[in-house]
DNA sequence: AAATAAATGAGAATTATTCTCATTTATGCT
DNA sequence: AGCATAAATGAGAATAATTCTCATTTATTT
């Protein structure tokens, strides 16, 4: 199984500290993203409203939370360590779920190369890439049922 | 050159206001995405900040405003008229420049592949995607020289 | 040109996020 | 283990972002 919040925690230099483990925890235990308002039920009267979003830029700062905008503008937020391979998110308009999706090495190959193209056109130097697909589940969907 | 705003939404079967052609004209001289505080900046003293909201929900709702957020939370806008080619973002983390990138045919192609894959692994009905790429550029920008 | 429906401006209300500060908790040292 | 110090927390105030309300103005239809 997995890292604890506890080592998490330590690994990255930071203080053990319960509000920490705790929203660490709710992300683990969820595997995969979650929207800021599901992760604030999950720990209401457990940390402080205050507490989780400066518990949440802590985590961002030592590089292994993600955050990102679903499109209905949710805030979405999703834990990364070393070990989850590198994916994307595909997005369900019906029930708001997100999806962690691996695409083939073939196609980041691929992509890997049109990254190189656009580097040169536009004299930039990218360091992340991230693919966004958006639809509709149909009917497998736990959220869809209801 | 390309349709006036009047045009534009007279064709989408709304009414053709003043905010509406000041929005739409700015989004029109800007080319590109642009940051909603940009926006509000170009139209101070034009439209007020509760019309501006409400005309950007209009143009959503007509399907011709494209929204996100860039990788500092800020909101983006980008105008997304029929003959706007698909295409994907590239954001300089540095000067905040956002620019509209468009990968070539081959690679659309594949990508499209890997879509009908994960449609069918997840059982969805994918309707659109987005690539976003991260980095720098490096010296030729006009914001970074600053 | 008048009647009706829709859109606007201004600011109030709501929501999301950050900040303040007194108190509590963790850490490093002995 | 126990103290001293620095860091983190909780509660709510402050700020920022977005939506809502409603009286007035502007478009549209005839």
């Amino acid at each position: 199984m997995g890292k604890n919040s506890e080592q998490i925690l330590s690994d990255h230099n930071v203080s053990i500290t319960n509000p920490r483990i705790l929203v660490l925890e709710a992300l683990l235990e969820n595997k995969g993203p979650i929207t800021l308002d599901e992760l604030q039920a999950i720990l209401k009267n457990k940390v402080a409203k205050s507490t989780l979003y400066r518990v949440l830029n802590d985590l961002k700062k030592i590089d292994i939370l993600d955050e990102f905008t679903s499109p209905e503008n949710q805030t979405v937020i999703e834990l990364v360590l070393e070990d989850r391979a590198h994916h994307h998110h595909l997005f369900c308009s019906d029930c708001g779920e997100i999806i962690d999706v691996e695409l083939s090495n073939e196609f980041e190959n691929f992509l890997d190369l049109e990254i190189k193209k656009i580097e040169e056109k536009f004299k930039f130097k990218i360091s992340d890439h991230r693919v966004e697909m958006f639809g509709k589940c149909t009917d497998q969907c736990e959220n869809c049922k209801s």
